[in-house]
DNA sequence: ATTATCCTGTTGTCGGACAACGTAATAGAG
DNA sequence: CTCTATTACGTTGTCCGACAACAGGATAAT
């Protein structure tokens, strides 16, 4: 046997494409290619890069996905920086890619949305009550299912919101994604569930008026349960993937 | 004025790597595009299309920046499922590019991971606990920032990973990234709140072992409110930006 | 049998071309 | 002279075709 004295790394030589990427990227991340301006056009970068346009496009494709460009005015690209909601939609989709389950998704809302509860009954300032109060009207109003998981996936969010801590919001945020993916799938039943929703809703934003922070966590968890009921109600079952 | 009546969506037509992107993704999704299969040659692709090599080669790439595809033998891509870590890094790379400061993460981490804890005194099996030891003994064998700042990233991990429950791991791997990757630039002044740390790891193992919820989350409290302790004493301002 | 060599299929990159689309500039109507 | 219609231009989206670099397998030579 020869034994490798020292096995080097695999030195990878990346495409061009991935350079032309690699460098937009450290300009951006850096900032020296400021938010919301323009990039150069495609021909510019090409002739700056010395590569051909359609290599340029390809690290351009690479960007966009990546969040970090966007179609501007005029179809030329602007540098943006990734929208949460973006980042949330596809961790979602990578977890839901790897089979987790609808229980998977609802128990990890039911331990953490309650600690953001209370959280927020800390930080929930007047205006955002009123927003609350809409919200909870807008429930009681919902007929269809749709309209009661568009609603409750707004007051999570909502909550959520409140302390005005953004690694909060984006956490909390792919998850409720995630629960109202799936309670969209069941909407027809939800319709019986939605006054315990809303009775639950409603509730919690006492507590937080008063600055409970136990009981709107008390809340938070029973609302929670309350969406778990109606999922059950419907028949689903828990160990279904999520998609 | 006119009034209008009904304002159509903008009816967005869609490039042609954008469907391919679409397609493909569609097929991933479904599963009727298994993991580690070969992906049809851009010939192909473009043939079944009927576009154009270049563009399937656009949409390959938003494919590829997706994480639903690499780089396999022979050059040919493959499908594959993005990695938890590769998902939690990203996350964590766009709230950085979004600036949140240290405050946020540490404050999210103070929110979640105690009711993790809590959640995971009731999951918790003999292994795990004897893992959870296994770091607290490193822990106490840690002299360099760098160690301290590994075991309770480890520490951190096990437990999110108790109760089995992907969705609450991943949640927490992206926060403990964030927050581990901010400790590092303070480790030199880490190994004073090493002692503390590693106690409150114990106590809360002894809550784990006894089944005590209320304990184990106030031990967990207690020990994320060292870590903020060690980036403090450290000198470094609560209100820099993470990266 | 093992190694060196050629062959073939695919990717990476290039050059060029053109239609579709938006924007800005310009001419025309009031 | 302001406001609208039209034109001109710049940029992107897409296509065509071509070729070198490479990896892997087949093949020939040792």
């Amino acid at each position: 046997m020869k034994a490798t004295p020292h096995s080097f790394a695999p030195l990878k030589r990346s495409p061009a494409y991935q350079k032309v990427y690699d460098a937009v990227e450290s300009d951006i991340l850096s900032g020296r290619l400021a938010q919301d301006s323009l990039l150069p056009t495609e021909g510019e970068l090409a002739e700056q890069f010395n590569v051909h346009r359609s290599t340029v496009r390809e690290g351009l494709r690479l960007l966009e996905q990546a969040g970090l460009i966007r179609r501007g005015p005029a179809k030329r690209m602007i540098v943006v920086r990734p929208e949460s909601e973006e980042t949330a939609t596809r961790a979602g989709r990578s977890l839901a890619l790897h089979g987790v389950t609808f229980h998977e998704v609802w128990e990890a809302i039911a331990i953490f949305q309650p600690a953001a509860a209370r959280h927020a009954a800390k930080h929930l300032d007047a205006d955002q009550l009123d927003a609350l109060d809409e919200i909870v009207a807008d429930a009681r109003r919902a007929r269809t299912g749709e309209e009661i998981v568009a609603s409750a996936s707004a007051f999570l969010q909502q909550v959520a919101a409140a302390g005005g801590n953004r690694v909060v919001l984006v956490t909390l945020q792919s998850l409720n994604q995630l629960i109202a993916s799936s309670l969209e799938q069941v909407v027809d039943e939800l319709p019986r569930a939605g006054r315990r929703i809303a009775d639950a809703q409603s509730s919690m934003i006492g507590a937080f008026r008063a600055g409970d922070e136990v009981a709107a966590a008390a809340w938070m968890q029973k609302h929670i349960d309350d969406l778990k009921r109606g999922y059950e109600v419907a028949g689903a079952p828990m160990d279904s993937q999520v998609l």
